[in-house]
DNA sequence: AACTCGGGGCA
DNA sequence: TGCCCAGAGTT
């Protein structure tokens, strides 16, 4: 006990000098901490500040997010990935006003209730922007407490899980500061506890960690994973008449559903005008006069490395037809749709 | 328990 | 090129 009462008090002085300034730190209201907590679940803080503040700025409320379109959440999401977070986040802000008079509720089981809110989340808003002693566990705590207690086990096992929760909450309880500890774990974790050849000489709680007093902090956590990633080759086409572009609306179940995207095809081998032009035909009912290609995208998603190559139609012809929802759209209206990152690279690329 | 979902940072 | 990132939801 008196050893936890060190640990907490080296961690937090640490914290005070060491954290990052961040928006949602500034002005940790549930609403503002809750946003943050969403951009943030598989997605680096650098990434997320500019989204962050763009979103404030075009949801400042619950009320507004929810008066939203799903649309236009979309949009003020498109580059984050994930987008399943932003439909969840918006069905929850609409969730927040028809249960909880537009107020984000303040019961750790009310908010893991709400749609893309769970253990982890429901934890952090719930120590974060209201004090309550919940602990929290992800990324960079895992690995922290894996070292912390030289803990061999497969993190990724329930039982190591359990584990690793039990200690996540000794942290907490009974403090009167559970958000700053919370946010300091993650920080140590992050600028400290480091993946690669972590700072132990730096670190603030060294003399509690088990693994450098009896083990060795780098080879943990042991988490076996196999990610092998297949490669892939597309062709995706910019199709413009009357200065309208043709675009098509991802499907539940593929890639980017919800999202719009160009007239796109899987592709075994770099493909040649006449045979894209068919594809064209068949599942658009357009034909092109030429179809040049433009320049070649390489992106990773997931499992996938696509090398994608793009190309520009002229001089398109025939009536649209397709299984598929399509629109001509204006470029205003291209501009508001919500496009995938790599949708929206290849025109900038054309720029 | 395994899969799926994006995109970018970093050695 | 592989691993990781303030995970959650579905199969």
């Amino acid at each position: 006990m008196e050893n936890l009462k060190r640990f907490r008090q080296g961690l937090l002085s640490w914290y005070k000098n060491s954290h990052r300034e961040m928006p949602w730190r500034t002005e940790p209201t549930p609403y503002r901490v809750w946003i943050s907590e969403i951009m943030l679940q598989q997605t680096q803080v650098t990434t997320v500040v500019a989204y962050f503040l763009r979103f404030m700025e075009a949801f400042p409320t619950i009320e507004s997010l929810a008066a939203a379109t799903e649309m236009d959440v979309l949009r003020a999401w498109e580059g984050l990935g994930y987008y399943r977070r932003a439909k969840n986040l918006h069905a929850a802000a609409k969730e927040i006003c028809r249960k909880h008079s537009g107020k984000f509720p303040r019961q750790f089981d009310d908010i893991l209730a709400l749609p893309g809110i769970g253990r982890y989340t429901a934890g952090a808003i719930s120590s974060i922007a209201f004090q309550n002693q919940k602990p929290i566990l992800e990324g960079n705590t895992i690995r922290l407490f894996a070292r912390l207690q030289n803990i061999q086990g497969d993190v990724s096992l329930p039982a190591t899980q359990n584990l690793l929760w039990s200690f996540a909450e000794s942290l907490v309880a009974n403090s009167r500061r559970p958000g700053d500890i919370n946010q300091a774990l993650m920080e140590l974790g992050n600028q400290i506890c480091t993946v690669k050849n972590p700072h132990c000489i730096s670190c603030p709680v060294i003399q509690h960690c088990d693994a450098f007093l009896n083990g060795d902090p780098s080879k943990l956590p042991n988490k076996p994973r196999k990610i092998q990633y297949e490669s892939l080759m597309e062709a995706a086409i910019v199709v413009r008449r009357n200065k309208k572009t043709l675009v098509r609306l991802c499907l539940p179940g593929d890639r980017w559903a919800g999202l719009w995207d160009f007239p796109r095809f899987s592709i075994s081998e770099p493909t040649d005008s006449m045979t894209l032009n068919r594809l064209l035909q068949q599942t658009y009912g357009l034909r092109a006069r030429s179809l040049t290609p433009e320049f070649r995208i390489k992106h990773a998603v997931t499992r996938f490395r696509i090398e994608l190559h793009c190309f520009w139609a002229e001089g398109v012809t025939g009536k649209t037809e397709s299984k598929t929802p399509v629109r001509w759209v204006n470029d205003q209206q291209l501009h508001s749709l919500p496009l995938s990152a790599t949708g929206r690279r290849m025109l900038e690329f054309k720029r």
